[in-house]
DNA sequence: ATAAACCTTAGAGCATACTCTAGGGCAAGC
DNA sequence: GCTTGCCCTAGAGTATGCTCTAAGGTTTAT
């Protein structure tokens, strides 16, 4: 006996909208997908799982393109696992690269801090010079 | 003797094409910017500065509206540096958000990759389900 | 004097990712 | 039987962030 949940259900578990669930499934992120006698969607936990998953992915850049090819090659079964496995590898690739930009510009930003807090202090005011001609002071 | 570069040089120095210069300019994330008797624009090493500064916090997921507000805010001047403080600080706690959803990613994508590994060992075939009534693999 | 290499503007067009609207169906309760 | 609460589709509309086009100006070399 398996379950299924109703497309509100699902809204509430994933937390997208139903308008989103309905695109996600036009654009094929979302395959296969079970229908009761009214044509109404009847989603099993592993779609939930899916969905759960897609959203992860997206919510570190992966864009929908590639989520789809992802979702087409799952849904062509084992012979295509190779072909995922880079993909995860690729995007692994990716995501190391987003955090060591986030770490980098972390610190850009806690030295602009610092200096702000020079200025606040008073030290530091010889920094401010002439922008264009007009009396405004530097960020840097 | 301050030093002045041109549309093309900025361009080449930054990265961005000449197009997102202007673009950024209408846009009033970059302001201020001198022109010569041509009405060509003159950057200026602060300006280049600003400029790369933002293409990094762009790069974290800032909004250009944010963006633009902070550019407007430092062209006000000191009197806007706790207003610039605060923005900063919380753009810090949003790459530490995204830093830590990366993290959590890249551990579910490693978990599938071993996943992965084990089915190709010809461990885990047991693993496979039938997919909506569909002899679809599972990835899970 | 004319071509090449720069630059300018306004505004149109495009890609991505939603988000919403219109028009409609079905099933349960009053 | 009719309202309420679900659900359905197709397609239009929106927001963001570019990216390009058209039409034209200036400077320098040939």
């Amino acid at each position: 006996m398996e379950k299924y949940y109703s497309m509100k259900e699902v809204a509430q578990i994933t937390g997208l909208s139903e308008h989103t669930l309905r695109f996600y499934e036009k654009q094929q992120l979302i395959l296969n997908i079970k229908r009761d006698s009214n044509n109404y969607r009847l989603y099993s936990d592993f779609d939930i799982q899916w969905i759960q998953f897609l959203t992860k992915v997206k919510s570190t850049n992966m864009p929908l393109k590639d989520i789809q090819k992802y979702a087409e090659l799952m849904a062509k079964g084992n012979s295509t696992l190779a072909e995922r496995e880079e993909m995860l590898l690729k995007h692994k690739q990716r995501i190391a690269e987003q955090i060591s930009t986030l770490s980098d510009i972390l610190i850009q930003i806690d030295n602009k801090l610092l200096r702000y807090q020079r200025i606040r202090e008073g030290i530091g005011q010889k920094d401010l010079e002439i922008y264009n001609s007009l009396t405004i002071p530097q960020d840097s």
